[in-house]
DNA sequence: TAGATTGTTAATCGATTAACAATC
DNA sequence: TAGATTGTTAATCGATTAACAATC
């Protein structure tokens, strides 16, 4: 049996597991918003697109939400992995690099319907500063660290393009943030402590391009 | 030793693999435009972010292109890598839902550097329909599968809210594309021959979320 | 030759899958 | 009780790491 801290949580849920969890609320919510109150492993698994003993084993790492002949009730399934992900406590997000893409995220609602609040936009430019992007003004780039205090930011997102992406990224590290999610298409280097998550929409492409290639290669 | 198809292709490169090569394309490229001719592994893998011997096993799979005692050539190695993932052709690539993202997508310039030329952009909303988007015109949806017919179009990328995302997809696959790279926040649910990636923000940001929970919780 | 660095092997580690006992 | 479904165990599979022989 694993040893549940009396804080609830349990320790080292594995990093595959983690990434996968956000699918599985998705996949709740989705059958709260159609009234399903119970589901099964069979269902969910399904609906978040995993094999059923996968979702049952990932569910194990937090604990046993579910009921052996019955299933899980969506309602406390939804809200322990709401837990387990951090999400009873709102996290406030600064958006570094409002071009095209920074600009996209701000105005982005599924931020606020999932745990998240943005609370400042930056930007290197003094064009673009002093501007209003989805009812923010838009501050400039030497502000950073006091607003990262300040406003108890946890979360950095940088937008910008790669040349100065790793100065931002130094930036948000020491202002302390936990965490940035970096959209610029570089490898960026941050210390230990801090979380770093990385999307490249390009490199994504070539993955695809990747299977295409194969395919075409084979006549298939 | 591995067997090279005549094709020069190489047979089953692991999937973790595949997703690591776009970053050393990158590091490369970068490499290349500071002028350095020779790289090492090392150096390499740091520019990456990965390790000297993942690097190397990594470039196992695709072949020897490195001399020993000696490093990679940069030019020859981005070549290789590139025919690995295919982008000897330059892919076409359309982008249904011209909402902030769509638009921020479309815009960006990227694509074009790294292999892929997005040739349309296609929108359910009549008032979006007809306008121009980074120099192209957005089209009905009804029309997608002539486009991706008529204009080779390989990849599709969907920007759409998650309500319609399952119908766009169906589409694309019912079209012909062979990857499908998705910024709904829905499972979509593709036949095997077709390859689907998904990024969802929201997810990433919980994932960010769920360690700075751990830091939180234990202290750190 | 001596030094450097690759490509590959073997060992370790982590993730997934399948099967089933526990139990509702 | 009989049927259903979880939570867990054990087996399989794949990915990573470390070490080193090959070789430039």
């Amino acid at each position: 049996m694993v040893i549940h801290p009396t804080n609830g949580a349990v320790r080292a849920v594995p990093p595959a597991t983690v990434a996968r969890l956000p699918g599985y609320l998705r996949a709740l919510d989705a059958l709260a918003a159609e009234d399903v109150v119970t589901t099964s492993s069979d269902e969910l698994a399904v609906r978040a697109g995993v094999s059923p003993a996968q979702l049952r084993k990932d569910l194990s790492f937090l604990g046993s939400y579910g009921r052996r002949g019955v299933g899980y009730d969506v309602a406390h399934l939804s809200e322990q992995v709401g837990v387990a992900l951090g999400l009873a406590t709102q996290r406030r997000v600064v958006i570094v690099g409002i071009g095209n893409l920074g600009h996209a995220l701000a105005n982005y609602s599924g931020f606020a319907d999932r745990g998240f609040a943005v609370v400042a936009l930056v930007d290197a430019s003094p064009a673009v500063v002093g501007t209003t992007v989805a009812g923010l003004v838009v501050e400039p780039l030497d502000q950073l660290a006091d607003i990262v205090t300040s406003r108890d930011v946890s979360i950095g997102v940088i937008a910008t393009p790669a040349a100065g992406a790793q100065d931002v990224c130094d930036a948000l590290v020491q202002a302390g943030v936990a965490g940035i999610l970096t959209f610029a298409p570089r490898a960026l280097r941050v210390p230990e402590h801090v979380d770093l998550r990385a999307v490249d929409v390009a490199s994504e492409l070539q993955i695809l391009a990747f299977h295409d290639a194969r395919r075409t290669a084979t006549g298939a």
